[in-house]
DNA sequence: TTGACATATGAACAGATGATCATATATTAA
DNA sequence: TTAATATATGATCATCTGTTCATATGTCAA
């Protein structure tokens, strides 16, 4: 929209800050983990998971909700590669994908608790 | 509801866990953080932000995005205390109201570009 | 194979949310 | 005061999302 263009008050500023934004593929990465950690059902099943690895059940425990539902959310995580699982016999373990996530909402706790 | 409390498999790993998640005002502040950052539209204007700072009508040109929904986001940025913002003139200037969020971000995409 | 258990998944519903449009407010200039 | 500019906000709507319920799948034991 042309409209925009001409309307832009200071264009140094605008340029600058354009190019500071990341690439589409960076922003799709960053906005998919931190919509993954919005959810405090989500929130509260990966901080679980980073104290060691649990079953659907043990997670419906920890997070108060359904197993359906945690099953639910779990299938989310996976696709993001936030959890990985290994079944053993009827049981199906879950854990971290890699310690980046643990990092990062360990740094995000000590952003909000200051 | 004690159907999910007699079915916990593994009892000792689920308190762990329990007492790895965060009280529910951590949990709160974390998963608003990350709401806010997880909408394209949100994480380009925080993103922009971390370079300067931008009236409404730069944000909706950098951003790609109408003025009027600009001002939506940043009144939930706002409310967040995520921005702040001061008013010169008819112009109304907003800038990251702290480091952190710079800094979560900028963790955030080593993150994710490994 | 049958039954029980653990998990996964599809459908449906309710609630949340982002964009748009119209309108309101605030500031400045004439 | 009036007009123009910059921003804010309320209402509406379409879309997205999380949960629930029912059902399916997978595994093991009998």
């Amino acid at each position: 929209m042309d409209q925009c263009q001409e309307k832009v008050l200071h264009r140094t500023q605008v340029e600058q800050a354009i190019k500071n934004i990341p690439d589409s593929v960076t922003l799709q990465s960053l906005t998919d983990i931190f919509k993954a950690l919005s959810e405090p059902s989500r929130l509260k099943i990966v901080t679980a998971l980073a104290t060691c690895e649990l079953c659907v059940c043990d997670l419906a425990a920890v997070s108060g909700s359904s197993e359906s539902a945690v099953s639910h959310q779990l299938r989310i995580l996976r696709n993001l590669k936030i959890v990985r699982y290994r079944r053993e016999g009827k049981i199906v373990f879950y854990r971290l994908d890699d310690d980046h996530v643990k990092l990062l909402i360990s740094q995000s706790i000590q952003h909000v608790q200051e």
